[in-house]
DNA sequence: AAGGCTCTTTGGATCGTTCCAATTTCAGCG
DNA sequence: CGCTGAAATTGGAACGATCCAAAGAGCCTT
């Protein structure tokens, strides 16, 4: 009886090639030590001959580990958001796993499916940057499921015991600003960007209140998406309404850009009169003229160290700290400090 | 005889629960129309009650459609591929796909482990904008499961009626962007960025070349990468050097946007004494300052006709085009018409 | 030569679904 | 009431790997 040609070959095709069992073969598969090493080089060539091609679903219906793992983003177009998934999943497949990505585009709904849909396909565990809004069914069928999840840079659901939260010490941030701003001569400095009510927006703010409070300084909050055009947007505000604001630290650096491109248009220039700071540190940052000062959160080592604590959840069932604040620093360049358009940027990297 | 209550449910469970038989269940997973409608109510209350999860490895073990489709990018971080790679997630999610995202970062031993992998998990397609190098192995593997693969925006191997390929029609914007800018005046038009050698970069020059030779005027062509950091430095050899040319057409609109900040930080004023095009009208483009003109690549209807074409590849057996153009428009801006930088903007889409 | 030990190899059961052919159910009709 | 055909349901055989207990091969010891 001869085998269809058409169908894939399977390890028992490759077992007759190499005149051993599928037993064999399945021990090579699976890289162990005890199959004598000819016997390991005969399987091996015959997957070669005959073009085997491993079949993961019919070995995760049996063992149940997958190699594959979900990530889900409310904003993937977000370049802070694609950096930190792009090193996620670079970091992953270099242990061997892959990753499924996906977008919720902040709809919850979406969300919920595209969870649903990771769920079916077997992940062996998820990382969440998640969407705002009613999330708790979602959240439930993942704690019934058990699976290692890892809420990300936002926190919708308070079971950080079931579903461990990381993010950046956005508060410290907001201080170094503030009290950056302050020392450069800035007096009147407004918060831009970010939309009201969100923890991450008042988490952002909130450093910079407390400075401003301590210099007895009044504040001004322009809130709003947290995107290039608001920013522009605002700038038109700030210069035609509110003169007597010096300096401005934004939501994050596309609503400095913005801000900045903004006041261009209307003729004025960014790190004399005006002094901006972002949020992010994203590469354009230090590309962009004049230079961005900017809250660097250094989203690559992030992303590693969420890899790393997933994995060890995964494969070591090691279950993460609850809770964690990786630790930012002020880059400070032209846009805050620089005395005249022309002099060359020397960024400088404080606390 | 209790089943242990620690195992995930099975079709059998819920069977039993609803009284029915497991091939019942698996004909109301199907949805499909030959149940009567009350066991199927009962068989989804049973479903909902033990809390069932389907098993989708099992379930592919059996049919081998997998729901699962795969997408390597070169570079994840260019936002014209993230926007791509959204759009395209996001277009087969509402088809009830789920998308395994992976990023090459140009490196072809990674994008050849990263293919291995997908085709492992069993996807039922893929798309690949593949990196330079060789990828022969990889798709001579490809070729080999039968698997639908597109090319898009790159061709690295020529068997297109094996992996259809799709692009835009880059040499059309390109003639586009010239003949605009002679219009506005310019005569000395530059061609910056993208890598020497590479087929798109000749495919976005050949245009210019060709309207430049029918002018009888001089070609200058400054190749390097495509990234902000580049333009930047070709900003102060072209201040420096060629204080001759007065409009760039540049490969991409991360090239432009850098050379309008190396131009800015030198005091020069892209619009006026030098007219700036760039290449893909990414979202910055219009809102930066000045607003950057650029060739537009719809890459959103393009990354939706591409998840149509893979549909209909994997769905209905329709093999597409062997080799796809997308038309392009050049979309005009204050980099290269605006005559003084006050000016209001108005964007005209021409072509 | 037989027994004991370690190192390799093996066959059969198993995972949870889909597929298929066969069986049951049921309304309509003579 | 029995027959018929369509509609609904069912049991058993796959799918392709892993797991496990057990068997075989080889070597050393007595």
């Amino acid at each position: 009886m001869v085998r269809d040609v058409t169908r894939r070959p399977t390890i028992l095709d490759v077992a007759a090639r190499a005149g051993v069992s599928k037993s064999t073969v399945s021990l090579v598969l699976q890289g162990s030590d005890q199959v004598r090493p000819e016997t390991r080089d005969a399987v091996r060539t015959a997957m070669v001959e005959i073009g085997y091609v491993y079949n993961r679903a019919a070995a995760n219906l049996r063992s149940a580990s997958v190699g594959l793992v979900g990530l889900v983003i409310n904003d993937l177009r977000n370049p802070f958001f694609t950096q930190f998934a792009t090193t996620l999943q670079m970091t992953l497949a270099a242990r061997g796993y892959a990753t499924v990505i996906a977008n919720s585009d902040e709809d919850p709904a979406l969300q919920a499916r595209l969870v649903g849909s990771m769920i079916e396909h077997g992940v062996a565990g998820l990382v969440i940057s998640p969407a705002y809004g009613s999330a708790g069914a979602t959240f439930d069928q993942l704690a019934r499921t058990g699976l290692p999840v890892l809420q990300v840079l936002r926190k919708t659901d308070p079971r950080t015991d079931l579903f461990p939260f990381a993010s950046f010490d956005y508060a410290a941030g907001s201080v170094a600003a503030a009290r950056h701003l302050l020392e450069r001569g800035a007096r009147r400095i407004a918060f831009v960007g970010g939309l009201p009510g969100r923890a991450i927006t008042q988490q952002r703010q909130s450093g910079w209140r407390t400075v401003m409070a301590e210099h007895g300084l009044d504040t001004v909050a322009l809130e709003g998406k947290p995107t290039r055009a608001f920013g522009m947007q605002v700038a038109g505000t700030l210069h035609a309404r509110h003169p007597e604001i010096d300096a401005a630290i934004c939501f994050n650096d596309l609503v400095a850009l913005g801000l900045i491109a903004g006041f261009a248009r209307a003729g004025r220039q960014v790190g004399t009169d005006f002094r901006v700071v972002g949020f992010d540190d994203i590469e354009e940052a230090a590309q962009s003229w004049p230079q961005l000062s900017s809250v660097a959160c250094d989203i690559d080592r992030f992303a590693r160290d969420t890899a790393a604590r997933l994995l060890d959840w995964m494969v070591d069932a090691r279950r993460p700290a609850p809770e964690i604040l990786m630790p930012v620093a002020l880059v400070t360049r032209d846009s805050s400090i620089a005395p005249c358009p022309c002099a060359a940027s020397h960024p400088t990297r404080i606390q």
